[in-house]
DNA sequence: TTGCTATTTTGCCAAATTGCCAATTACTTG
DNA sequence: CAAGTAATTGGCAATTTGGCAAAATAGCAA
């Protein structure tokens, strides 16, 4: 196996930084439980919605949320739910 | 259980936000196979020690390492090395 | 088409981050 | 004590981030 670099941390460094703010872990963890548009999240978060739309565009950077349009809304997803397991697991390291 | 909000998320967001950086996730990964002084550190990341040694105070007061001194050396360790657990799985994520 | 609602994009600005250099501290040795 | 090594701290410029508000876009319905 040939020695790791940074550049070798680029990408999960990009994954662990969208998951690194509390507005985007309660927007998780919420898309957990289900499906959800933007409204619901924004009264969710209580930030405006565009505050709200920039986080999730943040998510879906980093491959972590999908969206899908239902008439005007836009109803987004967790790609894959497992991540939030993680981010349990690091709220108990955090004692 | 109580609905959580955003400042139940605060502190795994500064975990995670200590784990984001490709050059932390890089020291970290060294870390899980020994004791590591600040200079060794160096010569692996290939930046300047005062950098090095910034990356290891963010890493520190997430709870993420521990120094112990001797002599000149200071030696950083895992305080819980389930954390590259973590990012070994995210890194994966991120395809 | 017009109007309405949901969402995104853009611009702006304050605050935080990153990385380098220089100065300083901590420790050991002569 | 002074000199040398290891590490941290402070300062600075460049870049990024977070949030709000205004403008633009997408779709629905009359």
């Amino acid at each position: 196996m040939p020695k790791k670099g940074k550049s070798d941390y680029e990408r999960p460094a990009l994954v662990l930084k969208a998951l690194a703010h509390p507005t985007r872990l309660l927007i998780l963890n919420s898309l957990k439980k289900k499906e959800t548009c933007v409204c619901e999240l924004r009264d969710l978060v209580g930030d405006d919605m565009s505050t709200v739309s920039k986080h999730l565009l943040v998510l879906k950077n980093a491959g972590l949320v999908a969206a899908r349009r239902e008439g005007n809304w836009l109803n987004y997803r967790l790609t894959c739910p497992c991540v939030l397991d993680f981010a349990d697991c690091i709220a108990k390291l955090g004692k």
